[in-house]
DNA sequence: GCAAAACTAGACTAGACCGTCTAGTCCAAT
DNA sequence: ATTGGACTAGACGGTCTAGTCTAGTTTTGC
């Protein structure tokens, strides 16, 4: 009783204490390679090097460990996206850097990972699926969503609607590479191929939306 | 040793006798329900209202009879999108068409639940998530790609690469809305919604296309 | 230096699941 | 009528898992 409430306690206070950072760093491992099911409590706590009633007192259940371990990792992953995405001065490159910028995340290893496992656990997780949703590509869309609407008040870009816009320019990100990517059929592409996709991608958009 | 071969002859050949429809829709519902590790090969069986023993007599194995099912759905399913898709009259009518009839497909529950189960186990079942794309994504870049060819030559389009732009096509349907679907935040589609998007991506891959 | 808190190693419970097996029913064809 | 194949109902062995518990050790704060 007594461990249970520190447990809980522990479990929702954001006190990282000790062995937490280790276990948290193993069961993402074990939780993205094996997904939620094949995952095993067991399995955890051996990556950690960690006893698993230490796993039991940081977290007090399986679904607990999932749904802070997928949580962290949406945040921690979506993040880079963003970041100083808004050089400014020419606006093909610009959407150029966000486009590779982008796809670079979206194809790693670990975002095809984090996504399969969302994707497969978003009957039984409905919360999982909407915080990974409003993580990635809502923020995504309502960032470049602010930035086109920019560049068409500069005239270099005409839309009506910009968050439909932005979700049209993602779109046409999410192409061949992608799907097979999420379905494993192939490696992580080279800084190469990210390129010669985002190319081929805002250029469309720029057709697309080309002024008058 | 004679009920193993009779087994492994019944699996192989495609010969349904008796009980074997009824076991292989019960268990296209509860594995696109559960996933491949939540499904039990006993809430199968009592699905199909049959015995265990009867499960495995038709198929030998849990993996086998996954396989089986799912191979089977991605041909059933992803078949009706090229059927009749060539009225050839009106050329943005026809990709019009295309268009609702593939979202109509991808954005149905059984798809999606089949997506779903691909996605997660396509790093233990290979094969499977081979088949699936080939079944699916290549069938349809193929034959898309064939009729923008045939567009590209009677000039209603300008194309240098007729599959990279049935790739684009695709991945302009495959938007927002396919991204909610598949993490399960957005109900299936109406006819008006389906027929919105696919109004817009036509009209933005007319815009990329524009012949000269 | 010491008490409380954190941790370890591993036994243990309770139950789910795969796949096998047994014992017996039903039915069609010879 | 009997034989053989498909089927049923359910028990069963073996393995795996989530989560608990115990007993002992280490670390930490004061």
């Amino acid at each position: 009783m007594v461990k249970a409430e520190a447990a809980l306690k522990d479990a929702n206070a954001e006190t990282p204490t000790g062995k937490r950072p280790l276990i948290v760093e193993a069961a993402t491992r074990v939780f993205l390679d094996l997904g939620y099911g094949a995952a095993s409590m067991d399995a955890i706590a051996a990556e950690a090097g960690v006893s698993k009633q230490t796993v039991y007192s940081h977290f007090g259940a399986k679904e607990a460990l999932f749904e802070a371990i997928i949580e962290d990792k949406c945040d921690q992953l979506l993040a880079p996206v963003f970041e100083a995405f808004r050089p400014g001065h020419d606006h093909a490159k610009a959407l150029d850097e966000v486009a590779r910028r982008f796809l670079s995340v979206i194809l790693a290893p670990p975002s095809t990972a984090l996504f399969r496992v969302i994707i497969a656990e978003s009957v039984r997780f409905p919360e999982l699926a909407n915080a990974f949703y409003r993580a990635g590509p809502q923020t995504a869309v309502d960032n470049l969503a602010g930035y086109l609407k920019e560049l068409d008040e500069a005239g270099v870009i005409a839309t009506d609607d910009s968050v439909a816009s932005a979700r049209q320019f993602f779109a046409l990100l999410r192409g061949d590479l992608y799907m097979r990517r999420l379905l494993d059929l192939a490696p992580e592409p080279t800084a190469g191929e990210v390129a010669a996709v985002a190319g081929e991608a805002v250029s469309a958009f720029l057709a697309i939306h080309a002024p008058d």
